[in-house]
DNA sequence: GATGAATGAGGATTCATTCAT
DNA sequence: GATGAATGAATCCTCATTCAT
C-alpha cells in the first residue's frame, strides 16, 4: 500500500470552451493521423492542427496514447452508428446487398486510415487492437447471419460456410475500400458498389441477382474450359 | 577544389563472410519487422538479432531506412518470384485458380506484415511505396488478363470489368491472408483455399466451377427473395 | 504473458574507457548532488559534470534515478567499508569510543549531504530510504551492543535502556556531523570529538572517562540546584 | 511616462472570507510538505489540498516561493512560540531539563519536516535557510547560557564549552525527534523524554540528577575497564 | 572489418504562471 | 474575487548516427 504517485487523470472540462478545445485537439488528431500519418502523430503537430499550444494538449489528454484512443474510439464509434442508423426498408435481398456494401465502403473509407493504422503502429496496445477486431466482428458477424438465413430460404448456396464466406466477402469489401485511397484506381463509388455486390451475389448464389441469368445459362454451354482462370 | 567530404557508402561485401553478415542483417530486419513491428526496427534492435555489434550495422548500410529498402526488396523478390515459378502445368481453369490461389494466399500471408506496415509506416518514401503498389499491379494485372482470356472464350461473365473485378476479388484474397494471423480464425489453408476459389469462381460465373450446378438451377426455383442477404 | 516492451537495463561497461566513463558519471553524480542538492541533479548536469554529453548518461543509466541508485550504494558502501576498516587495538573503553566517534563523525561528514537528501527527497522510492534505516541501524546497533557489554562489566550506568541510550547518542553525533557544513561553528574537528565522547562517556557513566573525577565529587557538593538546567 | 507593468502584489485580503482562504492555503501547504514531500508542492496540489481553484492561488500568493516563505514562518513562529509560552514555575534545575526536553521534542516533531526539507530543499533560498539556522540559534543560545548558570553555580561539569555542548545535546533532542517519525521504534514520549533528560544531565554532570548515585560511586570501582565502549 | 562508446537533435511531458470569462 | 483553461520554458529520455580503438 506504497502511496502510488500517479498522474492524475485529466478531468473532463466543466466549461463550454474547454470542451470545444478537447474536441478540437481530437478532431486534429485524427486528421493528423489520416493526412500525415503515424510518425506526424505528436502532441505538438496535433496541438498546432488544433490552433492551441502543446501545454494545452496536456490539459485534456494524458498522453499520445490517451489520445490515440479518444481518437480510435471516435473513429470506430462513428462508424457503427453509420451502420446502424440504415432506414433499412428494402424487402429484396440484393437491393439491401447493396445498400449495406455502399454504406461500408463509405464507413471504411473514412475509418480504414486510423483503423489499420492502429492494427499495426500500435502493437503494444492491445485494448486498441481490440477495437479494430470488435468491428470486423461486428460487420462479419452480421454478413454470416444474413448469410445464414438467405440459405436457409433456399436462396444462397447453401454448400458455403457462412462464417468464412462471410469473412472473405467482407475482406474483399474492406481491402478495395482502403484500396481505393492509395491507387489511383479511376473507378467512382457506384461503380464499385456495383461490382463489389454483383459479385458478392454472384459468390454466394444469391437468387434474383442480376447476373443470375448468365450463371443459369451454364448448362446451355457445352464448351470445355480453354482459357486461364489467372494469367500466371 | 575542396575534396567533398561524403560519407563512404558502403561498399558492396567483398568476402563470404561478409556477405553473410550483410544478409544475416537484412533477415533479422525482416524478422524484427514481422514479429515487432515498425518501433522495434532499429539499427540496434536488427543487429542484436543478426548477432553483431551495432556499429557493423553502418559497415553495410548507409541507414536504417537504406536497410529498409533492402527487406522490402526482398520480401517483394521473394513474393514475385514464388509466384513466377509455378510450373502451370493443368488446363482446366479452375484447378489453375485453385494453384494461384493457394500461392497467392501463402505469398501474402508471408509477405504481408512487412508490406502493410511500409504501406502506411514510410508514408514519406514514395520509393517504398511504389514497391507495393506493384507488387499488387502484378497481381491484379495478371488476374485482369486472366479474367478478359476467360469472357472472350466464354467461359466468364462478360457484363464484368476485368480490372475492377480482378481488384476486388484480388483485395478478398489479400485480405483474408491478412485477417487469418490477426484474427484467431480455426480454418485451415485447405478451406480457405477451396472457399475462396469457390466464391472466385461463382463471381465471375465461371464455366465448370464447383457450385455451378447450385447457380444453374437458379431458373428451376421460382420463389421470390424474402430474406435478408446481409443483416443489418 | 504479453510481450513486455521493457526498456533493456544498460549493459556494464566491457571497456576501460567504459568503466571509467560511468565511475566519473557516478563520482560526478555524488558531486553535485553534494554540491548543488537535489534540484540541480539532473542527468544533463551530470554529464557536464562530467565531461561527457548528456546522451552518455544514458548509455549507463537506465534513467536518473538509477543513477541515484548508485550513488547513494556508493556513499553508503563507502560510510560502512570506513568503520569496518578498524584496526581497533586499543583496550581502552573510552579511547574506543574516542576513536568510534571520530570514524562516524568523518563518515557522516561525507555522507551525510547525499543521506540526508535521499532521506527526505526520494520519498517515493522506498528502496533508498531502505539503505539509510540500514545504515543507521548499523551504527545503533553495534553501540547498543558496545553498552550492553559495559553495563555487563559493571563500567557503565545499568538504568539505562541501551538501545534508546545509543540511539539518541548516535543521533547526537549525526546530527553534530550534519549541523557542522551547515552552521559556521569554528570547532575544529578534534575539540568536536573530545567533547562528544566525553559527553557521551558522561551520559553513560562510563567508568575510567575524563569528566569521571567531577562527577564522583557529587557527593560533596551539599548545594541544592539553584540555576537553570536550561535557559527557557 | 510609461506606466511600470509590475504584477500586481497580492494584497492582504480585506475580507473574513478572504483571510479565511489564504490561511487556508497556508496550512494545505504546510501538510502537503509534511506529507507528501517537495516533489508534490506545487500551487495545484496545494490549491486543491485547501479545497480553492488553482487560479486562486495566485490572488494570495506572488509564486510558489512566496508561500513557502509563508509556510516556513508559519513553522518557525509556532515553533518559538511553544518554546516561549512555557510557564516555568520549577526551581529544580532537572524538572525545568525535562520540561525543556519535552517541549522541544514535540515542537520538532511538528516542525522538523518542514524545517528539513527547507534545510535541503532550497539550498539557493538564503533568506529561508536563514530561519532555520534561527531557530537552532534560538535553541542553542538559551542551552548554552543556561549551562554558563548551571557552571557558574557550581552545578555542572566547568570544563565544558557550553556552546559546543549545548550544540550536541542539542542536536541529540532534535535527531531523536526525526528519528522518532522515520523508524520505526517503539518508544512512547515519556521514556523518550525521560532519557534524554538523564542523559543530558548526566552528560553535564548536572548535580542532583536520577543518574547522579551511579557517577558518585565511581571512586569505590577500582575494577579495569575490559569491554568496549562501542562495538566495533 | 568489427566493436561498442559517444553524440545531440528531436520528441514527450511537467508545471509555474498568466489570462479570459 | 474566483475560476479553470491556456501557455511555453524547462526537463527527461530516445535513438539514429558517428567515431575512436
Amino acid at each position: 500500500m506504497g502511496r502510488q504517485r500517479t498522474k492524475p487523470a485529466p478531468t473532463p472540462p466543466t466549461t463550454t470552451r474547454g470542451r470545444r478545445t478537447r474536441d478540437a485537439l481530437i478532431l486534429a488528431g485524427r486528421e493528423v493521423l489520416e493526412q500525415q500519418g503515424w510518425s506526424a502523430f505528436s502532441p505538438e503537430a496535433v496541438a498546432q492542427a488544433a490552433g492551441v499550444s502543446y501545454g494545452t494538449f496536456y490539459t485534456y489528454f494524458e498522453s499520445r496514447d490517451d489520445l490515440l484512443h479518444h481518437v480510435v474510439r471516435s473513429v470506430a464509434g462513428e462508424m457503427l452508428a453509420s451502420s446502424l442508423a440504415s432506414p433499412d426498408v428494402v424487402d429484396d435481398p440484393y437491393a439491401k446487398l447493396v445498400e449495406s456494401n455502399r454504406r461500408y465502403l463509405r464507413a471504411w473509407d473514412r475509418a480504414s486510415k486510423v483503423l489499420r493504422l492502429v492494427d499495426q503502429g500500435a502493437a503494444a496496445d492491445e485494448a486498441l487492437r481490440q477495437i479494430v477486431l470488435e468491428i470486423r466482428e461486428f460487420y462479419v458477424g452480421r454478413a454470416t447471419k444474413g448469410l445464414k438465413r438467405l440459405q436457409d430460404a433456399g436462396l444462397a448456396n447453401p454448400d458455403l460456410d457462412t462464417r468464412l464466406t462471410a469473412l472473405a466477402l467482407g475482406s474483399m469489401v474492406e481491402q478495395v475500400a482502403h484500396a481505393r485511397s492509395s491507387m489511383e484506381e479511376p473507378f467512382d463509388e457506384d461503380m464499385i458498389v456495383d461490382h463489389l455486390s454483383r459479385l458478392w451475389a454472384s459468390a454466394i448464389g444469391l437468387r434474383g441477382a442480376p447476373d443470375e441469368a448468365w450463371a443459369a445459362r451454364a448448362d446451355a454451354s457445352g464448351g470445355t474450359a480453354s482459357a486461364d482462370a489467372d494469367g500466371n
